[in-house]
DNA sequence: TTATATTGTGTCATATTGACAAAATAACAA
DNA sequence: TTGTTATTTTGTCAATATGACACAATATAA
């Protein structure tokens, strides 16, 4: 699947019942990590004040796995980025059209009541987890702006995204339990304290410093480094980075078998 | 919605295309206990001798969760019972459909290959666990057969049903971790020995069962009975039932939390 | 040189787990 | 009636994990 040959748009608004698989979506919940808050990245649509999960639809000959890789590296430039689904949201009444009517008229589609996005749609949720300094947030062609939101202060959404982002939170809480993360979401090298900081974002509690840095050193996944120059007046850390067989091993074979 | 209405048959023959959501199905897997086997139920198609898993398409007005709840109700006359969402399989080389285009046929069905039956389906796989004793399996119009199949011994699956099965069962393995099980799947009183006779099953190992008893006490779900006539030439084993109220608070909020 | 912030490391009481053993008892056989 | 057998209830104990906290080490800045 070349990714860059897709004319997404074009294709939605004209082809669509033919290209796409119909009643289904992906939808990206993309978790970034900045001054200590927990972020997720959204669009606004130009014909709606509302803001959107980055999502797309899925060509007949695309996996379904591929097109939420695609939806998140169009709108993040990244790739080989974890991507997880969670959850497909199925409820009849979850697509409430509006606002899309308006967008396929403004884009002048004949006949919009009956065109095939207006349907009923399942969507299936991903989440990934980057790094938020590598990202430059770019609006699609029907957003008029993309950006990071506080993931406690959701506003404004279409749908049921709102939702959506909140069950993708939990799900990604609920395997931490679980599964290694940080890979991409960190430079090659970091202090413990980052990585602290992500757990503790996530989870929306502080953990103890001393006790975390046990544990995850018990998962056997972090090479330690030389130790760093601060900046900060204090004691230098040392550096870790993730050792990607060990890492990888851990994801498949999962951290914890409690039973 | 009302599942006794449904002609699903009729439906999916000639009315499919207004009917159902397109392009996507639902799969059950429903495990049962017996004779020391965790059991799948299978249905066996009348123009296939293939084996494939309840399973069935969303209608229009159906949300995708109570869709599911239809299938296992059709195929086991059992209703209330907990059925869990584990994953959506979407590649594109999942839909192989021969079997579907004779049955189309033989039904009566002009220009099969242009059915919408015939089209790319992703589906959603929910795992059920139900009592055995309690389960009348009764096929469904277009099979010929319904029966229990060894878990660990699946030959002669349509698809990627195989590939589901198996995935369900990984997933009811890791929810054990942090969900309650056996609520559907016991009688209303039932010794502990059972219970870990099942825990044993999923995970396919013995567990001790000393350890086993103080750790499936320590969730505080369970109540204790008197004791039972046991039938055995042994010391009697007390009664245990789930205590409903806390096995749903357990549901909702888990069982640990290990972060 | 000293103050400060933050890290590396260690301690210790408590909780949990895994492995196993002793006492209790229902049914059966003699 | 009594002993045998199988399986349960209950308990023990060492090993391991966890939570709370303490203290020494050290990079920068005053």
């Amino acid at each position: 699947m070349d990714v860059q040959k897709k004319n997404v748009l074009g294709d939605m608004l004209f082809g669509g019942a033919e290209l796409f698989l119909p009643s289904v979506s992906v939808d990206c919940v993309i978790f970034g990590f900045h001054a200590g808050e927990l972020k997720v990245l959204l669009l606004k649509g130009k014909h709606d004040p509302k803001w959107a999960l980055p999502g797309g639809f899925i060509y007949q000959d695309e996996n379904v796995e591929e097109a939420a890789s695609r939806v998140l590296q169009e709108r993040t430039q990244l790739t080989g980025i974890f991507l997880r689904q969670f959850h497909l949201f199925g409820d009849v009444k979850r697509t409430e059209q509006k606002h899309a009517r308006r967008w396929l008229e403004e884009a002048g589609v004949e006949d919009p009541d009956s065109h095939w996005i207006m349907q009923r749609f399942v969507t299936i949720g991903y989440y990934a987890l980057v790094e938020f300094e590598k990202v430059n947030p770019v609006p699609d062609e029907y957003s008029s702006e993309c950006d990071w939101h506080n993931v406690l202060e959701l506003r404004n959404l279409i749908l049921d995204h709102k939702q959506i982002i909140e069950k993708g939170l939990e799900s990604l809480r609920l395997h931490l339990n679980f599964q290694p993360i940080g890979l991409n979401l960190l430079p090659k090298e970091f202090p413990l304290k980052d990585l602290q900081l992500i757990y503790e974002t996530i989870l929306g509690k502080k953990l103890d410093r001393s006790n975390f840095q046990r544990k995850i050193l018990s998962y056997g996944i972090l090479d330690r480094k030389e130790k760093q120059f601060s900046g900060g007046s204090h004691r230098a850390p040392y550096l870790y980075s993730f050792n990607k067989k060990k890492y990888f091993k851990a994801l498949q074979e999962g951290l914890n078998k409690e039973w």
